[in-house]
RNA sequence: GGGGGUGCGCCGGAGUGGGAGAGCCGGGCCAGACUGUAAAUCUGGUGUCUCUGACUGAAUAGGUUCGAAUCCUAUCACCCCCA
């Protein structure tokens, strides 16, 4: 029996309406309660902000990306200069991707592209060159060199990072190929799960926790055989990953049909998606945490999100603000709404100072921390739909 | 003071040198997209109107011509050379 020692996962309480649950995660950095959400310091920094930052705005848990740091700067560096965590200076709990998803986003480009079938990205898609029951190989977007990642290398890479939460190899299977194709890329992906399995339980140190993921594109059959394959290995947690479809009801479908198979008493992370409505409707379905570079990078794209305004954004680069002397947001604790004006984050938005990238981005993550603090208040108090209902009220 | 050159749209540039062009490339400006980040990126729009079509427009004012951004005259502005 595989033991995640230095980790734990409780359910403090459950929602009596909806599946939504109060969870706590121990890990060898520290604990966090659950729902939460995770930001994407891929390539080991938040894009716009530090770890200060971070700490600033009451983030638990970040994470960064196996594929990214395995061509630069590599996980031996990494390892010799202590660890993902010594190396960034976060010493709070960290996850890794595994690489998974540049398999679908180095090959189809974005979600929103591929869905829509453009390709604005040109030859981008080059650079994954082939997908085997091996692995994938890439050639680097740095220098041109070729790298394969396996699931086994990939266990490997993550556990010279250190990260205290690392996630198995995975296809992530696109939106445009048919359910013949996504059925066989789910099975080869159950097969990397058992490979990466084995291969974290061989280099085992205790220090580390591995997720499986749950793949089976929008197709209910598949995603519910899927999620009884990871329920049945021994992951500390589940991921559900791949396509999760052309729109939002489609999303919220997959996520019903993924949850049918899975085992609630291990944590359950939703990849890749953090939408303000998805997070509300998923924590419903009992998805304890969340990641998304969204948050991030529409801050560094202008936009300051905030609950009372249509879909909970606005953008700064608007001339409206100009000469706004109000904060971005009346309701926000963070440091950006303190002190700067909207017509000073307009301005050195249009006059591309870093600042403005920076301050939004701060807003951004308090704002998810906010609305994190928010979900899990409701589930403990078991208001849920009452303070969803509230929150979203205004719409 | 003399000679030469250049003037177009919010700005800069290229190009044209009797049959136009509301054209090209940047920038700016106005919006939008973005969901396990090759993203401080990408896309669209940017004279006026009664908008599938018209109208006005090439420094300013005249002139030549069937027709002028283009040729002529004057004026203005800027640049270069000479004094």
């Amino acid at each position: 029996m595989l033991e995640y020692p230095g980790f734990k996962f409780d359910i403090l309480k459950e929602d009596s309406e909806t599946n939504a649950r109060l969870g706590y995660i121990s890990t060898p950095h520290g604990d966090f309660e659950t729902p939460n959400f995770i930001f994407c310091a891929t390539k080991a920094a938040i894009k716009g902000a530090g770890p200060d930052d971070l700490k600033e705005v009451k983030t638990d848990i970040i994470l960064s990306n196996t594929y990214h740091l395995l061509l630069r700067p590599g996980p031996d560096l990494v390892e010799k200069m202590g660890g993902l965590h010594k190396f960034m200076g976060w010493d709070g709990p960290m996850l890794t991707d595994s690489g998974g998803f540049q398999i679908f986003s180095l090959g189809h480009g974005s979600v929103a592209e591929e869905i829509k079938g453009k390709n604005r990205s040109k030859g981008r898609n080059t650079t994954l060159r082939k997908i085997t029951e091996e692995g994938a190989t890439f050639k680097s977007y740095i220098d041109g060199s070729m790298h394969t990642l396996t699931p086994e290398s990939s266990i490997e890479t993550q556990r010279k990072l250190g990260a205290d939460f690392i996630l198995v190899l995975d296809e992530c299977t696109p939106f445009h190929v048919d359910k013949r194709y996504t059925e066989r890329s789910m099975e080869m992906s159950h097969r990397w799960g058992d490979r990466s399995l084995e291969e974290f339980k061989r280099t085992h140190t205790g220090k580390q926790a591995l997720y499986g993921i749950v793949q089976g594109g929008i197709h209910e059959d598949l995603r519910l055989r899927s999620s009884q394959f990871v329920s049945s290995r021994e992951f500390f947690g589940h991921a559900i990953g791949g396509s999760l479809g052309a729109d939002k009801q489609q999303m919220y479908d997959v996520v019903d049909y993924a949850m049918a198979g899975l085992s609630k008493d291990r944590p359950i992370h939703l990849l890749g998606i953090g939408g303000i409505d998805d997070i509300w409707e998923n924590v419903a379905k009992g998805i304890d945490t969340f990641d998304c570079v969204s948050p991030t990078r529409i801050a560094r794209h202008a936009w300051a999100l905030i609950r009372t305004e249509k879909n909970f954004k606005l953008n700064l680069h608007n001339s409206r603000f100009r000469n706004d002397p109000k904060p971005l947001d009346p309701e926000c604790d963070c440091s950006t709404c303190q002190n700067y004006s909207r017509a000073y984050i307009h301005y050195l938005m249009k006059a591309k100072e870093l600042q403005g990238m920076h301050l939004l981005v701060v807003h951004n993550m308090r704002f998810m921390m906010r609305l994190a603090e928010t979900i899990r208040e409701a589930i403990r108090e078991d208001r849920f739909l009452e303070t969803k209902r509230a929150w979203m009220g205004e719409q």
